[in-house]
DNA sequence: GCCAGTTTCAAACAAATGTTTTATTCTCCT
DNA sequence: AGGAGAATAAAACATTTGTTTGAAACTGGC
């Protein structure tokens, strides 16, 4: 994060990923970026061209950024066994969606992410190769590294799916979460209980798919 | 639905559902608004005093349509075991998300909802005591009932949020999932094979935080 | 010291957009 | 038929907002 001396460029970057985070492409005005970044609004302009290639910069940098600081093998020992490397993975998905240090939960980044899974701006295509794709398929060789067998792509995919999903929707949906729930406020204490949570959840999911799998006899329609 | 020769004011609040679920509040322009329903600009002001009042309505015209078409019992038999009922849950989830005849999937209302859970309008504190909030209790019970007792708020809430968290990635994320996935357009078929993944998902989630809930030997730290 | 290139600044521009106004037409009751 | 109230239409208004412009200030190298 840059200091308050850091040149114009960095401080656009830095406040207009908060500000787009908060308030969505649309209503974020470059007048409030630039008054925030303590710089004139042509700088913007001239810095970054337009508005929407600013920010496309900002994705670019907030992915980079997220995925370099909390890799998906976070604290992983080397020789680890599929279960606890979707722990890792589980548990990296949390910090990196909702810590401080990561996307910021509530107010900050993470709702970035969250209105470019609603709707995609022209920037996310390049997001989702460079960064969404290869995420996705490490957590297919997880699962199926747990579940010892392939299920068949009509198994297997709903299960990144549905362990995905319940990541990003506690990141996504914390707005309402807060109102519906309690104690969900991004504190490592309790990240790492909800990481723990859905990691448990989610062996339970696929040990039960992988059961049902294997038990073809009930109806072979 | 209604019809071509509906009313005015049904025109616009039925083509403002399509066009807000589409673009966003923001991004929508009651201009827009008013030429796909035939109607004059002033007229929308008229019957709705100004844009953001016509949202709420909207929003409170697609939930209160999407829970009495598609209630949460769905096609449940009345002495139906808790997974039954966990099941049709599951099932009217995804039907009132994504079906047509619900809230209409990838291009319709169900990313109004999406939207809404990202960052709620002022007209969402309603929704939330009407109808989240009893959904929410309603699946608290079943839940319950599934376990046979009570692990606590620290596990409940978090089943609670994972099984919806589930569904609601589903419809909200589909732009970006269509383009990671396959088999996932929105059609009777394909939503019948995802709620069934969900529910079987579930049951195995729910079961294995039943199970570690009840051994507490481990680590009591 | 001076100059080319870079960066910052204030002002203005042009387009979009929610809202209001005023007049006209429609509808239905007596 | 007539008239009161509801509904619709066209135009204008006031703001907001992304972008551009042209000048000023700054920076580093000769």
């Amino acid at each position: 994060m840059p200091s308050y001396n850091a040149s114009a460029k960095e401080r656009i970057l830095d406040v207009a990923g908060e500000i787009f985070g908060e308030k969505g492409f649309k209503n974020a005005t470059i007048r409030v970026i630039a008054r925030a970044a303590r710089v004139n609004i042509a700088a913007i302009n001239y810095h970054f061209r337009d508005k929407e290639s600013l920010y496309g910069a900002v994705l670019e940098e907030v992915f980079s950024q997220g995925f370099s600081r909390f890799p998906a093998n976070m604290d992983l020992a080397p020789d680890a066994d599929p279960q606890q490397r979707l722990r890792a993975f589980i548990r990296a998905m949390f910090y990196r969606l909702q810590s401080c240090e990561g996307w910021g939960g509530i107010a900050g980044r993470g709702r970035l992410i969250a209105r470019e899974l609603v709707d995609p701006s022209p920037a996310f295509e390049a997001i989702l190769d460079r960064y969404i794709k290869p995420h996705r398929d490490l957590l297919l060789t997880i699962i199926l590294d747990i579940m010892g067998t392939d299920p068949g792509p009509r198994k297997l995919m709903p299960c990144v799916l549905s362990i995905i999903g319940q990541c990003v929707y506690y990141a996504m949906a914390s707005p309402v979460i807060r109102r519906i729930s309690i104690d969900n406020a991004p504190t490592e204490e309790n990240l790492d209980r909800l990481a723990e949570f859905v990691w448990l959840f989610s062996l339970g999911g696929i040990a039960k798919i992988k059961e049902e799998t294997h038990l073809p006899s009930k109806e072979a329609v």
